[in-house]
Parts: C-alpha cells; sequence; structure tokens
DNA sequence: TGTATAATGTGATCTACGTCACCTAATGAT
DNA sequence: ATCATTAGGTGACGTAGATCACATTATACA
C-alpha cells in the first residue's frame, strides 16, 4: 500500500472525503524517514508538527530525575504522534519520542493543519474523533493501571498488540506496564 | 454568576463566538440538578448525552469484578462528564457516573451536539480543543501513575485541587489515586 | 570476525502498599 | 433522641514488585 493508501484508509474509517478533498489534505504531509534510534522530538524543544506512522515504530516517552524512562506510547502504522501539550498550547515540548524500529512517516505541520481545518470541516471533524478515541485509549489504559496487577497488563497488552512482542525490545515494554524490566522477565518466564 | 456566564466563559477560553451563535449553542442544553448519591448513567445503559458541570462533583468510575471502585474523574465547576465511548460508538455504558456532592448542570444531547457542529464551525473547533486537553490531562496522570508513588500523588492531587479536601469522602479520593483507603489514611496522618 | 555494547535472565534481599480485623467518629433517617 | 449506616483510623501481617548484583546472550559496528 502506498503512503497516500494507507493515509487514506485510516481517514476514511471516520469520515468522507472527495479525491480531490482528500489529495488536497494529503499535499500538506511530508514524508519523513527514521532510522532505529533517531530522535524526533526532545524536551525543551519546539513543537510544530505531528507524525503519521507508515510503518516502522516510534515511542513517546518521559525520563524522571532517577533517569527512569517511562512510555506514554508505542506508535506504529496509522498511529499518530507528537507532543500535543506543546503542539496546542505552543509549549515547549515535555516529552520526548524516538524511533524504536526504522520508520517511514508523514509529518503535518501545525499551522497547515490549522488550515485545512478551516476550509475542510471534515477534516476538522476527523480530528475531533481522533482526539476521542486518543481520550478513550488513554482512560482504558489507566483503568488497566488502576485494576489490574503487572502479569495481566502485559497479557492484555500482547493480546492487542502482538506485534509488539518482536518489535521492541522488552526492556521498553516494560517501560511502557510500569513494572521493572527484572520483573517483566520473571513474568513471562515463570508460568 | 448564571449557568449561562459559567458556560460562556469556558467557552471563550477556546473560541469566540458571537452573543447570537453562543445564545442559540446554549439554547441546546437542559439544567438537570443532582442530589448527593444520584446515578447519571450506570454500566449497561444506552448514553445519549454529555453534563457540563455549574457546580458540585460528580464521579465516573469503574467497578471490577471484586467490587473495587476505580476513579476515572471527578468533575467539579467547568468540567464534562459523560461515558464517551459509549456516547460517540453508540454502545452501552462501560462506567458509571454518579453525584458526589449536589450538582447543577446542563446537558447537552448527542445528536444536538453533532446539529451544532455543523452549523456552527467554532463550536467543533471548540469540541476538538477540549478533547485534546482531555487528552492531554490523561497522558499526564498516566505519567503520574507511571513515576510517582501514593504520596506524591496524593500531594499532587491536593496542590492542583484543593476543593476536593472537603468536597469528597477519602476513600473517594483513594480510589481515584489507586491506593487503598487504609494506606491513604496513613499517609496523611503519619507525615 | 572479533569486540564493545545493549538486552535479557536470575538469585537474594527490601519495601511500599494491600488486606484483614476491629475500633471510633460522623452522618442521616425515623 | 435513637439507632443504623457510612466514613475514617490503626495495628498486625502478607505479598507483588523494586532494587542490587552479577551472569549470559544477542547485536552492532570497526
Amino acid at each position: 500500500m502506498t503512503p497516500r493508501e494507507i493515509l487514506r484508509q485510516h481517514i476514511h474509517k471516520t469520515i468522507q472525503l472527495s479525491d480531490q478533498q482528500f489529495d488536497y489534505f494529503f499535499s500538506f504531509f511530508k514524508p519523513i524517514s527514521f532510522k532505529k534510534g533517531q530522535q524526533l522530538i526532545n524536551v525543551g524543544d519546539d513543537v510544530d508538527c505531528e507524525y503519521f506512522v507508515l510503518n516502522g515504530c516510534l515511542k513517546t516517552f518521559f525520563v524522571n530525575d532517577d533517569q527512569k524512562m517511562h512510555i506514554l506510547q508505542f506508535a506504529m502504522q496509522t498511529w499518530w504522534a507528537s507532543d500535543y501539550n506543546a503542539l496546542y498550547n505552543n509549549e515547549k515540548a515535555s516529552v520526548n519520542i524516538d524511533c524504536v524500529a526504522d520508520a517511514e512517516t508523514l509529518c503535518l505541520q501545525s499551522d497547515d493543519r490549522e488550515k485545512v481545518c478551516k476550509e475542510i470541516r471534515e477534516v476538522e471533524t476527523f480530528l475531533r474523533w481522533r482526539s476521542n478515541k486518543g481520550y478513550i485509549g488513554l482512560q482504558k489504559r489507566i483503568l488497566s493501571l488502576l485494576n489490574n496487577d503487572a502479569r495481566s497488563r502485559y497479557e492484555e497488552l500482547m493480546h492487542q498488540y502482538p506485534e509488539l512482542y518482536n518489535l521492541v525490545p522488552k526492556h521498553l515494554i516494560a517501560a511502557y506496564l510500569g513494572v521493572s524490566r527484572e520483573t517483566l522477565s520473571r513474568l513471562y518466564n515463570s508460568k
């Protein structure tokens, strides 16, 4: 599938755009590729775009004072990644994003996003729904953190995103689940 | 402040509406009051509206198989509450909402919301930004759950929403923080 | 193709927090 | 005013998971 098709199918799950409208929207996206380990956004950076992932994997993460990393999101195909706080409130980045597995992305500038939103109502509707889905997803994760122990959080994640198992190193999965890498290792080697 | 003024000021932090536009939007909101303990939404219900809180306090929560309650959100003045998964995906409610402290709310039906969104672009923009802010807020909470221990989560919450201290019983604060009521009690009685 | 570096496994502790049990203090209905 | 119910406090104890230390295995790059 071409980048255009991947984006098109993704968007059309929520709204309908004519070919013309879609091509116009698509014209604002710039393809950018990243190599494993490359950094997209660092804490303190200015942020002016968001990334639509075509393949590979990015991670959004935070490193605390003790150098402990917490992962907010893995972004794989058809996921969006950015520091949305920085992006929407014109603040400096408060999280980092880097590349976990070689990735191709489409980059959308903030001002282009607002421009197209104004010009094509459906695009704004799409973004409203996208935010809503993101919100609902995070609520589920909070519930999972409150309600489940490390093992069932792990099993839940592997069930929902089995591709993560081979795509990202285990200590990053631990950093996503909120568990030490040692504990995670014991979890799936014991039972 | 009148309900109208509370909503108006809230909305105008994000977008500008003319008096006429605002009054039109406002006309879709129905005032509903709730008494402490009253239930707004229960798991399994159909959900067709969201609530804008004028005063008092609602809670959105989930009860697991062991009858343990987890609180997703306290909604106080100018907060919105609903089961957004049910509301946006036409599913049955998967969370409960009830009234923690006598509350006045403004209720907006789902189809009215979509209708006004279509008619007034700015309203859709407002809702897009509202979702974004919600998303950012939940990300912060996830980070707090991953990074901080019970005591600092408690202190963080009390610092951000000091009014909660007198407004809601401690065991509900515990259910929000993801800590047992006994541990929470020990936290602020020891140090 | 060898060597440095990153990823993973595993045992031995340690500890924050949960659970259970029981008590006291508010609150609210009759 | 009385009694039932809900909220909150506190001790004793159990446990999931953190931390530390070190061994082993992959991976990358020179």
